[in-house]
Parts: structure tokens; C-alpha cells; sequence
DNA sequence: GCGGGTCGTTGCGCTGCATCAACATCGGAG
DNA sequence: CTCCGATGTTGATGCAGCGCAACGACCCGC
């Protein structure tokens, strides 16, 4: 097996203030993993047993309730840890992770985790930084949730997922995973008919353009008037 | 100034493991507050600047929509830690915290986090402990707000509420803190007329009793059956 | 090429809950 | 004692968006 290349983790938040021997131990501790679209990477309820960084793909962090609805509670992109219930205290997974598309990540038992905090400095620190993001980003989801209607919800999703994962491309900026109105209603605790809908009402109007599974959004300003940001 | 007694700390899980000296040097760094009920110790935007124990009364932390309006996201009980923004790299406050009521707290300037983190075995550990379980109580929240209809939202409130203040009294369990139908609704993204009138039915059906500012579950069973659990 | 599964669209009726409105009650300030 | 603001109750009305239903388009394996 060919060796994994230290550039794969200079630049990354949790290792950025690391010297080059130190990712070389990391790297080396690390098992490489492919996933197909569509996988789950670990499930709710499962033991914490390993913790994860994302390389290549998106992963969607997912919770189910009782009835069996689900809930899209996050999207990993490249360059993440996930997986850190370690980091938390936690015991067991409390969501699944869904591969959105194939996926490439880093794997390390979950022993190795108090070994990186202790014998890596800033390794924490950073990571906790990301922690602290997403408890943001979780904060401001509840917010919306009990304050906005629907349109606003999903305007805002479309708008995290474009500048979490979108890429331009000619006449607009595309959402860089493939994406159903079902899975927007995920996340914005919706039906799919209702995002059908509204998309279809934005796409007149111009302010979006979509395809199977791809959307792109051509109007990111009135996308932002939409979402109710009062400025 | 009379000097604060080790006993208030052995017992919290921050300072669980600590030694009865490393606590004595712990609360000797500290200053007690006190705040009249009504109050901000802290607004959202503020910069970081200092850390939080509550050791009486009860603090709502709330965040405020650009549009005025305002959702609570957590409520702090004597024991917890609090605006430890530190530990997540966070700048400035994401938050208000307001008190419920009177409330008793020590104050540490944010300089001593790090130096807590480092000095004391086990301080960190279980501090991301209870940072976990908040994160795992927002993801539910997020659930909650996203699939489950006002009442179950409600009910989910009250039973939260019930579980983290309530104190046993004849007839059933009342809700430590001052509550009002508003601050009810602003937990769930409702209205308080809503709130209002689930709240009169309830009481028609014997499962809750109610004065002003103050709610006694009497059927807490009955209550955990209208919130949705499935089981 | 055919068939079945996934994904998307659109129309229609119904209802949960917000909104508007009016009023009762309580407690504190002066 | 009176007044006023905060709190709570209840009715009437309207509508956003969910549930249901039917259908079209696309993609895959056989």
C-alpha cells in the first residue's frame, strides 16, 4: 500500500500548527476507506468506536424519530472530522452518517483520540473550534426552525448548502452534491411537495435553475432577501 | 469578605476529581455575583470575557431573531457552567443569558480557562462531558421543531422542564422556576395564545395545574403520552 | 427494448395554528 | 386606593402548508 502524502493534513484546522514528523505518525496511524453513495458510515445507537476525517464526498448526518421520520442534521465536507463523539464524552453515536456521494476518509480507533489531544499541541484547541462552529450553526437551526416559515427555511438550507459545498459554474453556483427535494425537506422539516413548489416557483421567477438531483443557483441575492435576512 | 467553603464545588462533575487544595485554589480565584431576577449576565455579541458558575437560581439563554423575536435555547441549573464560550474558541457571546430568577453565581476573567484546562486532571474531560449532553439536548430540540406538531412540542417543554428544575410537591411535580405561557412559547416557536389554551385543556383533563408563573404536572405520564414518545 | 424503482410536478381539500380582538386578573408603584 | 403594566383567557377568522392523489420523466438492470 502506497503511503498517504502529509499535504493531505498540513492545512487542515486540527493540524495546522503541527510539525511534518508529527503528521507522519499520524498519517501512519490512519486506515484509508472507501464509501459508495448512499452508505451508512456508522449508525445511531452504535458504540463509538472509531472517529473519522473526511478526505473526499459529503457525508449527511441524519437522525430518525420514533415515527420513522428523518431529519438531516448536518453536512460533513472534506477536510472535517467526524465521528468525535470521543471528543464529547459521548458513549454511542447519537446520528447516522450517510455517505451523500462516494466518499474516500481517514480512519482511527477511538483509543488514539486522548493520545492526539495529549500529544499533539493545538490539536484540541482546533478542534474544539470546529465544535464550537457547529454548535453555532445547530443554534442558529433551532432559531430558524421556530421562527421562520417554510420559504425562509429552505432558502437558508439552499444557502448553507451553497457555501458549504457550491462551486461556480457558468450562470450561477452549484451545489457541489447531488441533492432531492426530499432531502431538502430533511432539513428543513418539510415535505417534499412543498420544496418541489417553491423550487419550481423560484426557477420561474429565476433565481434558481435544477435538474435531477442538482440544483444551481443563478440569483444568490434575492435568494438572501428570501431567507428573511432584515438588512 | 467571608471565604467560599470547598463543599460547594467536590460534589459538580468539572470539579469531581479535583483535590480539597486544588478546589480551595479554584474558589479563591473566583468572585461570587449576584443578579435580581430580570437580568442579563451577558448579551448576545458581547466579547468573551468571562466564565460562569451558577450556583443558585435559574438563567435563561436566549437568542433574538433580527426580526425581535426571541427563542429560548437552553435553560442552566445551579451546579452547571455557563457562557464558556472559552472552551469553544469562541469570541464573542452567541448567546443572552437572562435570569429567571435571583440568581447566585461565581465569576472567573476567561484568562484562567486555559490554565484550569491544563492544571487540573479531569477539568476539561468532564467539562466537554456536559458540552456533549447540550449538544445532544439542541440535536433533539432540532428534531423536535422540525417533525412534531405544537402540542408534542409543548408537552416536550414542559416535560424537559419538569425533569432538569421540578421539585416534588403534594399532588405532583412543580417547575422550579417562574414560567410564563410567553416563555413556554418562545421554548417551542409558538404563540402564547397556543400555549394559553393547551395549557387550559390540560388543566380541564387533570394532567397539569397552573397559577400565574408557576405550572404543576399532576400526570406526568399523561404528559409523556401527548409528546409523541412512541413507545 | 422492456419494466420497475427513484425522482419530480401539480392540483385540490382540509386543518392546525397564527393572527386579530376583547376582556379578566393580578401585583406593584405612587 | 387607584392606576397601569404584565399576565392569562377565550372567541372568531384566515391561510400556509400538509396530506392525498395522479401523473410524467428519468435511470437502472435484465
Amino acid at each position: 500500500m502506497k503511503k498517504l502524502d502529509e499535504s493531505l493534513l498540513t492545512d487542515l484546522p486540527p493540524f495546522r500548527r503541527l510539525t511534518r514528523p508529527e503528521i507522519r505518525e499520524i498519517l501512519d496511524a490512519a486506515a484509508p476507506l472507501r464509501f459508495d453513495a448512499g452508505m451508512a458510515v456508522f449508525s445511531e445507537g452504535e458504540p463509538v468506536a472509531r472517529f473519522f476525517l473526511l478526505l473526499d464526498g459529503h457525508i449527511r448526518v441524519i437522525r430518525t424519530t420514533p415515527g420513522g421520520e428523518q431529519i438531516i442534521a448536518l453536512h460533513i465536507t472534506p477536510g472535517q472530522l467526524f465521528g468525535i463523539g470521543a471528543a464529547l464524552g459521548r458513549t454511542h453515536y447519537p446520528a447516522t452518517a450517510m455517505t451523500a456521494d462516494d466518499c474516500l476518509a481517514l480512519v482511527w480507533p477511538n483509543r488514539l483520540w486522548p493520545v492526539f489531544v495529549e500529544r499533539y499541541e493545538g490539536f484540541a484547541t482546533e478542534t474544539y473550534k470546529v465544535v464550537g462552529e457547529r454548535v453555532g450553526e445547530m443554534n442558529n437551526r433551532i432559531v430558524e426552525l421556530a421562527t421562520q416559515q417554510v420559504e425562509q427555511r429552505v432558502a437558508c438550507a439552499i444557502l448553507r448548502l451553497v457555501t458549504q459545498t457550491g462551486r461556480k459554474v457558468e450562470g450561477g453556483i452549484e451545489i457541489g452534491l447531488p441533492i432531492t427535494r426530499q432531502n431538502i425537506s430533511d432539513m428543513t422539516g418539510t415535505t417534499l411537495h412543498t420544496v418541489s413548489r417553491l423550487l419550481s416557483g423560484w426557477e420561474r421567477d429565476g433565481i434558481v435553475q435544477s435538474e435531477r438531483r442538482k440544483i444551481t443557483v443563478t440569483a444568490p441575492h434575492r435568494l438572501v432577501m428570501l431567507s428573511g435576512a432584515t438588512a
